[in-house]
DNA sequence: CTATGTGAATTTATTCACAGCA
DNA sequence: TGCTGTGAATAAATTCACATAG
């Protein structure tokens, strides 16, 4: 049975794409069965957590059996790409949007970059089986390929420029590579990956626990 | 009056590179005194959950006028350069590795990448100021250069070859762009970025929050 | 008056511990 | 018997609200 309208813990929600991918894997290597025990070694997770986090979504598991690793998939392929019609696009494709493009291809993810941009005439064309756009043509092009969700790799000081003509298109989501801190309608959710925070928080830790 | 020993929660201690920033940011642009309030609206943040962060470290703040600028962004630095003569090395100079060389050469962060690796002898040699070594000589530059941490940016494949052979130097932290799971050695603290998890994540929240 | 610093209240997340199903 | 699913306990984080210092 599959629970309904179960409002997820944000701490919850943070964690499914990290089981996901641990359970495709679980599913690649040939292992038909799992259980939350063998999570908890592997994502050091505690198995309690794990217990917690799957029972939102109902009763996943069997008891005395643990969990079905392709009912799992299945069911958070479901979950995780629920909003199908939906799709990404990159803007700014210098070396960290290229490496983006290629860690794109993998497998059979449907969470995928379709389209890009790109100020540079010599990046405008196909890469690796992705169009680039120039940036003139953001606005048009991502109303037509109803893009919801844009990756922001491109210098610093554009990357506000850019936030701004999002406004009239249908982005409701960025995930933002430039360190910078943007400033968006507030109906547009923004998520920020940024190298130097991301080393810093990994050297304090180093020095101030365990 | 600065507190010492202090244990610090954890949520905290991830913010506190956020708040570096925002208060370089903030410094740069010659503001010299900042509120809670303030603080709060650039980061999206609590401006009670901030005040409480703060005072953490004593009382960095003046009552009824706010912090001082400078003053933060030097305590700050202090706090998170704290183990000064540590250094990163980069695995892998493909192009998430050289996007990340270019990162690091912002400003005066000292958090910053001494020295990479990587198989291919066309990278071997310097990128951008950065010595690239083969990867053959991994341990014994990681030892010389007394290395404390490394940012994984190989294909997933050799990922975990790569941290078996960190077993022996002095690598106490892993920054893992390889979209795997690594098993190191418990002493090693392993932080993640991978931008499926990321992007999923965000889709996740575009459905299903606010 | 203003904006901090912090007890106290509240909310959110984790973990314990076990009843109960396969 | 072996493991889930979940009440109840605990811990961690956030937020309220205000006394207090400048």
């Amino acid at each position: 049975m599959v629970k309904k309208n179960t409002v997820i813990p944000k701490a919850t929600a943070k964690r499914l794409p990290l089981y996901y991918r641990f359970f495709q894997n679980l599913s690649l290597s040939g292992k038909e069965r799992v259980s939350s025990a063998e999570i908890s070694e592997g994502l050091n997770i505690d198995s309690a957590t794990i217990r917690r986090d799957l029972s939102y979504f109902g009763a996943l598991g069997k008891k005395g059996y643990g969990y079905n690793v392709n009912y799992l998939v299945s069911f958070f392929a479901q979950l995780l790409h629920k909003n199908e019609g939906s799709s990404i696009a990159l803007i700014g494709v210098g070396n960290l949007g290229t490496a983006l493009i290629n860690y794109n291809l993998r497998k059979d993810e449907k969470t995928k970059i379709k389209i890009a941009f790109d100020v540079d005439s010599n990046k405008i064309g196909k890469i690796n089986d992705i169009d680039v756009y120039h940036l003139d043509q953001l606005e048009e092009k991502l109303i037509s390929e109803k893009i919801e969700a844009v990756i922001m790799a491109v210098p610093a000081q554009f990357a506000q420029d850019v936030v701004d003509r999002l406004a009239n298109t249908n982005v409701r989501g960025i995930l933002n590579f430039s360190p910078v801190r943007l400033t968006a309608p507030k109906e547009i959710r923004v998520h920020y990956i940024d190298l130097t925070v991301e080393l810093q928080a990994l050297m304090y830790y180093l020095t101030n626990y365990k």
